[in-house]
Formats: C-alpha cells, structure tokens, sequence
DNA sequence: AAAGCTATCAACCGCCGACTG
DNA sequence: CCAGTCGGCGGTTGATAGCTT
C-alpha cells in the first residue's frame, strides 16, 4: 500500500553541505540524471534524506543557476510578478530563468521590501502607503491573505507602482528603462508566460558568450574567473544522460571551472563523471 | 581590536496536492 | 475509494559575514 517513507531521518546529517557532499550529489546527478529523489542519497552515498538533496541540487547544485545580486530588470519583473501573483514564489522564479524560488523570495525579503518601503509603496498591496487608520487596518487584514490584485490583463492595480519605479530610475539617471519597457512588453503580450513552456534550446543554438554575463560578472570573483573565446556548446561533450528538463545551460558560460573535461589528449572534451570533479562546480572557496 | 548589531542566505520544517498501490 | 507516500511549496530559522560603535 502507497509507497515507502522518504526518510526514516535517524542517522541522517543536517545543516551545511560540504564540499564532499556536494561533489557526490552532483556525480550522481550528471551520471545519472535527476530521478527518484528518495533514492539519490541511498545510491550517491549521502547520508542525507532526498528532500535535502533535492533542495540543495535545485536551489545551488544546478548548473544553470545564476549567481548573484538580480539585476535591475529582474527586480523588477519580480516585483511585477509579485503584484499580481503575491507570494507564489515558485511561479515567479519561472519567469526567471537561472533563478530560484528560494532566492527570489530571499532577495524579496531582503532588498525589494525595504527598497518599495523606502520608495512609499506596501510591498505587500503595492500601493502607495497611505496613512489613514482605514487603509492601515486593510493591510494588516492583507498582510494576512496577500493580495493577488489584478484586472483581467493584471495590470491597472499596480500601474502607480510601475510608474513610480519609472520614475525613480528617470530620477537616477538610469537607463534601464528599456529593460523595463522589454519586461513589460513581454508580460503585457503573454501573462502567462513561464519558462517552462520555452522549448529547450538545441545544443548548437547555444554560445558561449567570451565576456561573463552581468549575472555572473556580479557572482564571480574577478580574479578567479576568466573566460577565453567563445565556445559553441555543442562541442562540449556530456556523458550519455537524461539531462533533467530544467537542466540547460543558461549562465554555463565558464566550463573551465568545471573540472569535469578529461584530458584524453586528443582534444576532444570529453568528461569523466565518475572520477573528475576535484573542484565541484564554481569552486566554492573562491567564490566566497 | 573587540563587542555588539544587522543583513544575508542556505537549509530546515511542515503543510498540501498529486500520485500510487 | 482509501491510506500512505512523494515532491514541491512557502514560511521560518540559524549561522555567519560585514558593518558600526
């Protein structure tokens, strides 16, 4: 009847992965793909219970995960997002690819929140914070129940906020307002729109920019990162595996740091799961 | 230089809908 | 249909890095 238990969670480790740790689930994942994760710990050897693995694979391990501080144009599409969707964090990083709900909500409660607060506007309502007792006694009712505010098109509720952050980047100077309109656009043309409907790009389709991508240009330490010419991903050889549907190359855009590419002497890259991966991924130490 | 405070974010917890037998 | 489990989600916590006094 029903299935077994994820976890009996006696004798299984908590807290911070090590570096050993993540270097075994990360084999395991590009060996075998994502499957059951119930089962990884067992068969990776990890004395951790799948939710765990699970958790730490799609909020850290993933190759295509993006680093850093979001960019100005991701803020505010999460706040956009946030205005019609309230806390559904997993809807909005959808929208964000390379980004993940833990993160997102993270970056939320850490930046966006003070940043409207400082800016007059309820982070929770996206409205202008008034200072009448009848609207505060209806956010504190909201606070409870976030508010998901949206017309048919999801859009007139929150119009002052969009025109007030506008207006503070026109202030600034800034011009990243055509990111905005682009976000804006985008949203306006398909609200429904979610990355997991994009169709997977075709390996050839994919370069390699030989510059870093603002995302990882704000994540990785500049003396620990380089990257020569472009390198067409096609000519990057992953074993024969299921990669997971999530799993794309977005933000991939340093593979030297992976220690995956066996020497095998005749150029080709080609990659040794099961023995090379001495510096797991980004190499932690140097990116902290 | 040390202590205290604040900000950040990785990881855990508990709940819930979907799924399985 | 039901009981039990899984996977995913959102909320919360705790460690620690960074800043201030």
């Amino acid at each position: 009847m029903g299935r077994q238990p994820c976890c009996d969670k006696v004798g299984l480790k908590k807290g911070p992965w090590t570096a050993e740790e993540d270097k075994k689930l990360v084999n395991f994942i590009l060996t075998n793909g994502q499957c059951c994760w119930r089962a990884v710990p067992k068969l990776a050897g990890l004395l951790r219970c799948g939710k765990s693995c699970r958790l730490r694979w799609t909020n850290y391990l993933r190759p295509d995960l993006k680093r850093g501080l979001l960019s100005e144009s991701e803020e505010k599409l999460v706040i956009e997002l946030h205005s019609r969707l309230g806390n559904r964090w997993s809807k909005i990083a959808s929208h964000l690819p390379g980004r993940t709900d833990n993160e997102i909500k993270n970056h939320w409660n850490t930046h966006i929140k003070k940043k409207l607060r400082k800016m007059g506007i309820d982070p929770i309502t996206h409205k202008p914070i008034s200072s009448t007792d009848e609207h505060h006694q209806k956010e504190e009712q909201q606070q409870e129940q976030p508010d998901v505010v949206a017309d048919e098109h999801g859009r007139s509720e929150n119009m002052s906020l969009l025109q007030c952050l506008q207006g503070q980047e026109e202030e600034k100077g800034v011009t990243g307002s055509s990111d905005f309109m682009e976000t804006d656009t985008l949203l306006q043309k398909s609200p429904d729109f979610c990355t997991d409907e994009v169709p997977m790009i075709e390996p050839h389709e994919i370069i390699l920019p030989c510059a870093p991508t603002t995302s990882f240009s704000t994540s990785m330490p500049s003396s620990g990162y380089s990257s020569g010419s472009s390198v067409k991903a096609e000519e990057i050889q992953f074993p024969c595996m299921e990669w997971p549907e999530t799993t794309y190359l977005c933000g991939m855009d340093d593979f030297s740091q992976w220690d995956l590419i066996s020497s095998d002497g005749d150029g080709t890259l080609g990659l040794d799961p099961l023995n090379q991966y001495q510096r797991i991924a980004w190499d932690r130490e140097s990116w902290n």
